[in-house]
DNA sequence: TAATGATATCAAAAATTAGTAAAATATAGG
DNA sequence: CCTATATTTTACTAATTTTTGATATCATTA
């Protein structure tokens, strides 16, 4: 859950922004000042800042110079260039003026934020697989994962509530060596069988708790 | 010297960009189309597109698709709210609707060029990669990399906690030269293990630390 | 509940990939 | 044109993964 820090002291324009991002499922956290902003900022882990450049106390030019390691997006009523150009280049990334258009504000942040779905860890339970280095981790516990193995384990953690066909898993096995062109389901299922069993032995190691549940006749899915 | 890709079919417009880019001392290549640009992308090693929408036999949102290593800011003529969002979602960086202002361009072309911190140092652990020398640093003892080398750590350091595929690595070696036209993995594969090998040689040389972990049949990582 | 077919596990064989040294080729600088 | 350096190819060994086949277990239904 990303972290955002509304920094805008007109209420009724912070309000709106509030609601609009916390219907999309993001933390908010909210500066009506320039120094309360700076306070905010120091004590907590914010993953980007929504910033007014009129603001009581401190310029949200000074908060820009300030802030060099979060992603910066100015809403400002300023429309001149002059002012765009002077913020972006002491370091925001974004400028948008106001009336802003809320979808187009979401799909901003989203672009700040980097968003891809491609790129987000999978969480089931206690599990996460982490998907830029393939690492399996139940309760902070690491187990590293052939490459088959996250293969069929990301199938499953993407559907957590879905049942994975025996034959989506083999297409998958067979996607790897273009040299096996014959199908042999008997054979495939096999080796499908065995990556199943070697993915729940590495998981018995360091947990009774069991997550692969096995649907007798079609595939495999998540315990509920 | 930053390079930078004009994608922009009417001719008038792309040239007055151009003049723009080039009075600011960038390096500008030109694509009059999809195609054009799709074919200099995987040959040059591209800082930042500016890239209209409307082309001739490719869209342009085929190449934002396409493109996800680049910062890409789209300049167009379509100014609804629906075009910018879908830009911005499917993986452009920006979006500046025409007629734009030379300067406001100019900053937001800043913005991305700067958040590609393509000047930095890389740093992870003990290792400093100076980016102007591409010498790398182990503990203050000096290491000199050749040119490949040097790229491929630069990757690795890039994104220090995520696998760069051995594919991506090969697209790298093959962007240096152009006279290797044909893609043979295997022997592609060859020469990056090689490197591989040698930048450990040399790194084996100063420290008894490991910093290069290969990921079975996918990639290299940098160690946690 | 016995028969049948599907699933689970194990260990060894087969296949694939990684790592290294050395030779061959290409490139750059004098 | 020669030399030094960088890169690619070749050839081989080592390490790891994947598949296979044998065997055991489990679920379903007649």
């Amino acid at each position: 859950m990303k972290k955002i820090l509304i920094v805008e002291d007109d209420l009724d324009i912070h309000n709106l922004i509030k609601d609009i991002l916390e219907k999309e499922k993001y933390m908010v956290l909210s500066a009506y000042s320039g120094l309360d902003a700076i306070s905010l900022i120091e004590k907590n882990d914010i993953d980007l800042i929504l910033l007014d450049l009129m603001l009581p106390k401190i310029a949200g030019e000074e908060i820009i110079k300030k802030v060099t390691d979060i992603p910066i997006i100015v809403i400002s009523a300023k429309i001149s260039t002059e002012d765009k150009v002077n913020s972006l280049t002491i370091g925001a990334n974004d400028y948008i003026t106001k009336p802003f258009d809320t979808n187009e504000l979401l799909a901003r942040i989203k672009v700040q934020l980097r968003m891809n779905k491609k790129e987000e860890n999978l969480v089931y339970k206690d599990m996460i697989l982490e998907r830029t280095t393939h690492n399996l981790y139940i309760n902070k516990e690491k187990i590293s994962l052939t490459k088959i193995e996250y293969q069929i384990l990301e199938q499953l953690l993407l559907n957590p509530k879905e049942i994975i066909t025996k034959t989506k898993l083999i297409v998958l096995l067979n996607s790897n060596n273009n040299n096996n062109l014959i199908y042999t389901k008997q054979y495939d299922e096999n080796s499908l069988k065995v990556h199943i069993s070697n993915i729940r032995k590495k998981i018995r190691n360091i947990t009774k708790a069991e997550y692969i549940e096995s649907v007798w006749g079609i595939g495999f899915k998540l315990y509920d």
